[in-house]
DNA sequence: TAAATAGCTGTAGCAACCACAGGTTCAAAG
DNA sequence: CTTTGAACCTGTGGTTGCTACAGCTATTTA
């Protein structure tokens, strides 16, 4: 039996947010001490382990309510979970290529910058006039 | 002289959103009409699509406070406004970065699924056991 | 002049937590 | 056995950058 801290510290979780997740139904509610305190068995130590990790990975909590229930359903085919999975990976890959685009946007601005005043900096004047960007950026 | 409405069109930026700048500083108290509404001269529109250019380009409104701020002192130097730029694109850069672990962690997660059942699946058991994982991604 | 559209303020909600405040329980030391 | 101090409890409010009402008033158009 773990107390709340020791959850913690074997998950790296943090202890709001361990009594978060239980508000929000994604971890089931423990068994108490006489005195009200959380004690929780192993396989809740296993549960937080797969959703701190799915998180780590950038599921949103949403996501990871259905792959626990998916995963739950042991004896089905897996191809639902893998769909998520890819789909979550194309979402991440998509963040990048736009993130990639933003980057090359403030690197153009910033070389444009050679020094003086304000009034005449290149970063300022591109902020305020979109026309400036080469490319459409969101 | 704009309404809200009217501005709300020429910048591309929420009525809501317009007012919201407002509530926290960002845009400044604009003149009303006799009924109370709001009426924009062209320096609001400029400063508003400052704002949005400069959030479209992932400028935090703290970013933006004194990036305006910086716009406002014309015949100062342009050191600090360059050196906020460059701060914001090495985040970019870094979020790109941890980014792509992230997305090779989870196509190989993805490559490691054979299909057949939820109790076999690779995705699942890697969501379970970080030690499966080939990086720190954290 | 009446209806339709647009605007007003104020509050609450989203994601995914974190940080208290003010009180209670637990475990170990004396 | 008692004390002490760390850990725990619930509930609420804050974070970022908006968005979405509700319930009312102003303006515009037919």
């Amino acid at each position: 039996m773990y107390s709340i801290g020791e959850l913690s510290r074997a998950t790296g979780c943090k202890v709001e947010t361990i009594r978060y997740y239980e508000k929000i139904g994604l971890m089931p509610e423990p068994a108490r001490s006489v005195g009200n305190q959380r004690r929780y068995a192993e396989h809740h130590r296993e549960r937080l382990h797969f959703i701190r990790h799915s998180r780590e990975l950038g599921f949103t909590i949403g996501d990871i309510r259905e792959l626990l229930e998916l995963s739950d359903q042991s004896q089905r085919e897996c191809s639902a979970v893998d769909a998520l999975a890819r789909r979550h990976r194309d979402a991440v890959q998509e963040r990048i290529r736009s993130l990639g685009a933003l980057r090359d946007e403030l690197d153009r601005m910033i070389a444009g910058c050679q020094g003086g005043d304000v009034a005449h900096c290149r970063v300022i004047q591109v902020l305020g006039d979109h026309g400036l960007c080469r490319q459409e950026h969101a």
